[in-house]
DNA sequence: TAAATACTTGACCAATTTAGTCTAGAATAC
DNA sequence: GTATTCTAGACTAAATTGGTCAAGTATTTA
């Protein structure tokens, strides 16, 4: 199935919420209580994000995480890519794959396309975006990446 | 993870080994001596995609599959479809979901946007294209709606 | 019409993956 | 030194996935 996994979906979302107030402190205690995940799960995806200097965190009491940088320097991506690996659509797309066929397969070259385009996709759309409904009613504001997308269709 | 299931990666690889010759007859074990995969999990997939009338099926002695219609009108969207549903990247993007929070979530239109470019994406790419290496040597001939995502990037 | 071929269907199982729990430890503030 | 909060890893339950097995249906050919 083409989909994110939920650890994934939790960590955008939990980002999202930090995005609201950049500059504050949210314990794990506190977004646990935001958004009524399990706060040994939300651990583990922050403790993740800051390993990945997405976040900062600070130990102690009245300690907790914030954004390493500014909300629209995060992308959806970079999130992504953090907590279940770099976006392999297809096996032969994995790194490190040892597939016997990959110099005579048609297909090879295109899956790298394919995956190529919706790594560019995620990569383009920042938290600052996924924190903002216009970005979907005002097209003139739409990220240009995907707005192309979808002028195609319609 | 974003990735495409082992059957779907399966079900286009038959395709496209069924678009070499678009008029003539493959058994099932036919494609699995040429693809090594197991009789049974090929008949299923070929079942599938035959209820999907993007494959005619044959019964009786010297039946098979044949190709329903020619394979530039075959997208890799389309059999992602069927082997594995629509594409939802997301829970909130999934049909009949019934998550409270959409009406106030911020991200819930944004994640349709992201997915319908995925879609798009893979709709756009046909099992012609799939089948053809130069797809990717030459830029001139790549699919455009994938040609804009590559050159944003270099 | 009998036998061989080949598609169809659905129940079932084993392996893997995923989400989440539990426990213990380390750093910091007061 | 105690309360608070992050860190780390082993463990488990549930869900998903890939694949098997068995019985049935349709068609051709001798």
């Amino acid at each position: 199935m083409i989909k994110v996994s939920r650890m994934a979906d939790y960590a955008i979302l939990l980002m999202c919420k930090m995005a609201n107030n950049s500059d504050s402190i949210y314990s794990a205690h506190e977004l646990s209580i935001a958004t009524l995940l399990p706060i040994t799960t939300i651990s583990k995806i922050l403790t993740k994000l800051t390993k990945a200097e997405i976040l900062n965190s600070v130990r102690g009491v009245s300690g907790g995480y914030k954004l390493s940088r500014p909300a629209k320097d995060i992308s959806v991506g970079s999130i992504i890519d953090v907590i279940e690996g770099k976006v392999a659509l297809t096996f032969c797309v994995e790194e490190n794959n040892n597939c016997d066929l990959a110099s005579m397969c048609p297909s090879y070259n295109n899956w790298h396309i394919i995956n190529d385009a919706i790594r560019s996709a995620l990569i383009s759309i920042s938290i600052a975006d996924m924190n903002n409904p216009i970005f979907y009613t005002n097209k003139n504001k739409m990220n240009p990446i995907l707005s192309k997308f979808i002028n195609m269709e319609n």
